[in-house]
Formats: structure tokens, sequence, C-alpha cells
DNA sequence: GCCGTTTTCGGCCCGACTGTTTTCAGTCG
């Protein structure tokens, strides 16, 4: 419902933008905004607090939860009803269209009848455009453009799929003479799980030499726009890449600025007004002279005049780095993965924000398959590319026996596993017998046994309790009857996580961004057993599955007693980098070191579990 | 329409780029 409800908001804020109403679309846009990103559900608020619920959601007020309530209710809004019937266009597709607003939208409609994507096409086609004021030719070939750019869109990206080409991206620009720095801002410095378009910082005296590099790389389809401080191109993989150029003198307030998100720029900014500051990508500035609503005249005299105001002797505060304008503003640095408004402005001014769990503080890996089942390399070759890749232990976790096709094992399949892994631990374990030896085979490193076990339909497991525990650990998921009601679905899983040898949950919800919806599950009674069963729950890192999700992870931070496992599934020896995801996925949870066991030394580790 | 460690009324984030404009509106992030 949050989905639906939030888009119908938006469409709204539009209606109300071609009306030219002032600051209601704005406030329609906040509460979509709200409504999107809520972990809850609004129709369980309102089923269990009504519309006094409702209206606790921040940017929720009496107007909008009356209307949410009515939708809920009737299944539409009579309001907006009348609104959307006045311009009757296909929003939600024509807003898509780079380049088309509230008002060319409105033009077209009134002037050529236009409503859907497919009728401006024809029309542009025909240069029936050009006869309107304030479209030309440009635009024609523009609108066109975006037409089949957005044909041929591919949506939002994998954290996974975008970080590296972002990277070999970044490594070109730093190369450009002229170039200090360069960073990446956006959704993808916020590590989200998806990117929409790809946003890059450059600190740079010469601006046109980086603008120049960037609109003219191989993989640029095509340039939206070059200017001397922005460009923005597409790029060939199907994605929008924005470049912004700015002196060293502004780096920290271009990154803050330029990294977002959205809404937690606005609060800032609001938060700067009322010290009599003033944000932007500059800097933050006290405004020493602020004459409330002037003649747009006398901007003339030394006054600078934007929408809001007119403002006179702007004096930097802070704008070196992102830390020094935080400082400024009364609050301690809140860490990129977690800027969404959602408490960590609060947090930040009380000086509580949490000591997230760092990007290289994962010590084991507890799930790797390995060619036993469905994973590509031997035991041996998972526990070298771990230890390679900074490790101390991994667990094998090969599926098992009801997951057929992966050639899942059986007891006695993994009975004999047990002991091949015995023999690999003893030549690890090997004590150096010269010093020529010594890190050849690290004396350190540990493999532990494990399994992946299929939790079947009624929540009893494909492998009996005497060989689970002999296990070092256990994992279980469900990888079968994934549409289950809410019910039985979690009901399920909780008889899972009782069963005295089960150690971690893996993947919980079945996720498959942009592919397979999770599965149907009361998340806070799955936290609530979680914590009761001392079942650790998976942050499972693979770029597609990122489950589970931030705000289900910042949900058990909240409640506490709560442990996870950040884990890569690795199936090749090459995935042990996934972990990178898993950790800023949990970082967005708001997760500590303290709540990550396979951050903690081994035999801490295995102490935690059952 | 929403909101309040300056307010229950009077504010509401801020700037870049483009096109068709001869001074700025529209769009975007």
């Amino acid at each position: 419902m949050n989905e639906k409800l939030a888009k119908l908001l938006n469409e709204v804020a539009i209606l109300l933008d071609m009306k030219e109403i002032p600051f209601k679309p704005r406030a329609f846009e906040k509460a979509a905004y709200a409504i999107e990103t809520l972990s809850e559900d609004v129709v369980e608020i309102y089923k269990k607090s009504g519309i006094k619920g409702l209206e606790a959601i921040p940017g929720v007020g009496k107007g909008i939860s009356e209307r949410i309530e009515e939708y809920i209710k009737t299944g539409h809004v009579e309001d907006f009803d009348k609104l959307k019937k006045e311009v009757p266009v296909d929003l939600e597709n024509l807003s898509k269209i780079e380049g088309l607003g509230p008002k060319k939208i409105l033009k077209l409609y009134k002037k050529l009848d236009i409503e859907t994507v497919a009728q401006l096409e024809k029309a542009l086609v025909s240069h029936k455009l050009r006869d309107i004021e304030g479209f030309g030719e440009k635009t024609e070939q523009k609108l066109l453009q975006s037409i089949s750019f957005l044909k041929q869109s591919h949506g939002r990206f994998n954290l996974g799929e975008v970080l590296p080409i972002a990277r070999r991206i970044i490594e070109r620009l730093e190369k450009v003479p002229g170039v200090e720095k360069v960073m990446p801002a956006g959704s993808l410095r916020r590590m989200q799980e998806t990117i929409g378009d790809l946003d890059i910082l450059v600190i740079s005296k010469k601006p046109s030499e980086v603008m120049d590099f960037f609109v003219s790389m191989p993989e640029v389809m095509a340039v939206y726009g070059k200017g001397e401080t922005k460009s923005t191109v597409r790029l060939d993989i199907g994605m929008d890449a924005d470049l912004r150029v700015l002196p060293p003198e502004s780096f920290g307030a271009a990154l803050q600025y330029f990294t977002g998100d959205k809404y937690h720029n606005i609060k800032l900014r609001e938060i700067a007004l009322s010290k009599g500051y003033t944000l932007n990508e500059y800097g933050l500035y006290k405004i020493k002279n602020s004459p409330p609503k002037m003649d747009p005249p006398r901007a003339e005299k030394g006054y600078k005049l934007n929408e809001y105001g007119l403002y006179k002797d702007k004096k930097l505060v802070a704008g070196k780095t992102e830390e020094e304008i935080y400082e400024a503003l009364g609050m301690s640095y809140p860490p990129p993965e977690i800027r969404k408004n959602h408490g960590e402005i609060e947090a930040g001014q009380e000086r509580k924000l949490p000591d997230l769990i760092s990007y290289n503080s994962i010590k084991g890996d507890l799930q790797t398959q390995t060619n036993w089942t469905d994973g590509e390399n031997s035991i041996k070759e998972m526990a070298e590319a771990a230890k390679k890749a900074g490790l101390e232990y991994i667990c094998i976790t090969d599926h098992t026996k009801s997951l057929a096709m992966t050639g899942g094992s059986d007891e006695k399949k993994l009975l004999k596993q047990m002991t091949e892994i015995d023999k690999i631990n003893k030549e690890f374990h090997v004590s150096p017998a010269s010093p020529s030896e010594a890190g050849r085979v690290g004396s350190k490193f540990h493999v532990l046994k494990g399994a992946e076990v299929n939790i079947l339909k009624d929540g009893s497991l494909d492998i009996v309790d005497e060989v689970l525990a002999k296990l070092d650990v256990v994992g279980a998921s469900v990888h079968s009857h994934f549409n289950l009601s809410e019910k039985e679905q979690t009901a399920r899983v909780i008889r899972a996580m009782e069963n005295q040898n089960v150690d971690i949950i893996f993947h919980p919800t079945g996720r498959i961004i942009g592919r397979r919806e999770a599965i149907k599950l009361d998340i806070d009674e799955i936290l609530k057993a979680a914590k009761l069963t001392k079942t650790v729950l998976e942050i499972n890192a693979g770029p597609d599955r990122l489950d589970l999700k931030d705000e289900y992870i910042r949900k058990a931070v909240d409640m506490g007693g709560i442990k996870f496992a950040i884990n890569s599934d690795a199936h090749n020896i090459s995935h042990f980098g996934w972990l990178e995801y898993g950790i800023a996925q949990a970082r967005r949870g708001w997760a500590t070191k303290n709540h990550v066991i396979n951050a903690w030394p081994l035999e801490k580790m295995l102490r935690m579990l059952k």
C-alpha cells in the first residue's frame, strides 16, 4: 500500500504545481517520501493506531491523514479524483520523461490534448510542439531522446553492479590534469542497495578540462547538459551520471550537498536558517543582514536575491570539511550511509550517533558454498581465497538434500565433508618448520563445519538433529514454498529458530532485488523470536539479495538483543568482495561491531552460537 | 498542507543549466 499511496501523493503534488499553488506541492512530496520509506505498512499503522497513528508520521498532518484514511477505506480520495479530472493525463509516465515537468505537461494537454507518452511521441514526430510557445526545435529533440531512453531504461541498478563501474570512472578522472580529488557522492556514497544515477564530485581549479574529459568518455552515449561546474550524461549501461566540479575551499560543503539525501539536506538547511546561517554547496554562511521581504529592485545594492529572500553580507563559517559544517550546526558527523532524515540529525544533535561497524571489521564468513554442491571451487580454494581477502575463518555451508538441483548433501555426505574439513584444518595449522615457511599457510586460519539446511514447509529441517549437532554453524533458510500466508510463513521460520541446532537464519526474507518479492513475514514476530531463541539473523551480502534489508536491521537494533552475521554467500573465490555490500547494509541499519558476530574473534563468535 | 529549543501563525532549502527568453521560467537534484 505504501508505494501506491506515495505514487498518488506525488501525482497530487504535480497537479498542485500545475495550478501554481505555492508550498502545498512540497508538503505532498514530503509526505509521499515519508510514506515510501516507512518500514511499516500504512494499513497496519491505521489498523493499530487509527488516524492518530497516521498523523504521527512526520510530514503527514491532519489533511493528508484524513485522505489516507479515505483511501484505505474506499480505495480512492474524492478530492484527488476531482483534481485528476481537471488534467486527466498519464502523469506517472509523462513525469518520468526527462525535461518534462508540471508546467509543460499542462501546456501540452491544454494546447494539443496530449494525455499519454505515445500521443506525445506522435506529436513530436509530426513537429506539432514547435507551434507552442516555450517549445522549440531543441526541446523537440530532447524530449524524443528522453522518450527513447526511457523505453530502454533499466530502472535502478544494484549497488554491486554500479560500484565497480563508478570506481573505474573515478580512477580515470583522478588522472585529469588539475584534479585534486574525486569522490563518489549521492546514493553511491550512501551505499544504498540500488542506485538511480551516478553522482561524482571533483575538486579542481580547472573545471573545464574535467568537464571536457567527462562528456567525452567512451561510455557516454549522450550529453544532457554541460556547464562550468555541472554536467549530466547518459552512460552506455542505461544509467545517467552527474559530475560536479567545485574549488578546494568548498570541498566539505560540496560533498555534504552532493551526498544528500534530499531530505537530510533540506532538514540541515532548515537548521542552518534557524541559527542565522545559510547552507549551500559552497559553504555554510553567517547571514549578517537579512531584511525580510524587500522589493527586487533593491537587490542591486549589494543584496543577493533568491526565491526565498534577500541577503547581504554572507560570511563563510565552514566549508572545507563535512565535519566542520556539522559541528558548526551543533551536531556530530553522521556517516553517509545513514543520511536520510530518519533520526540521524536528532541523534547527532544529542551526540548519540552510533559507532557503526567499520568496513574492515569482518573476521570470518559464515556462509560459503563449495563444489560439493553448487559452488564453483573446492573447500581448500575457498579457504585460501578467504584468507587472501583478509579473513581469519570461514564456514563451509553447502546446501542440503531437499534442494536437489544443487546436489544438496544428505547426512552421510555431510559427515564425509566434516572429515575432509578436519584434514584441511590440519594443513592450515601446520606449525612452521622453518622461518621461510612461516605465513605460507596461515597458522591462524580456520575452516568451520556448517550447512545451509532447508526449512521445510512445516518449519522442520531436512537434516536430522544428531548430525546438525556435530556442525559448528547451522544456517537454515527458506528455499521453497515462497507463497505461504504471512501467518504460516512466520510460524514456519519461527519453528526453525526454535530448533536447538539452528544458529543463523540465512537470507531471512528470501527477496531477490528487482526479481523476487520477499516472503511474507511478520517482521516484529520474527525479531522477537530471534531475540528469545538467540538465533542470529543473516545480513546476506550478495548484491542482489542484501537480506535483511536496512530498515529491518534498524528495527532489530532498536529492539536490542539481536545479533547479525554478515555473510557473502560466496559460490566462487571472487565473491568475498561482496562483504563490503553487506557491511554497508548493516551500517545503513545503524549496526555496530557489537551486533555482528563475525566481526568478533573466532572463539568469542563460537561461544555466542547455540 | 505541515510545523514549532525564536512561532498554533507565518513561514516553508538552494543553486545550476537549458532554451527561447531579451530578463527568465522551467526543470532537476
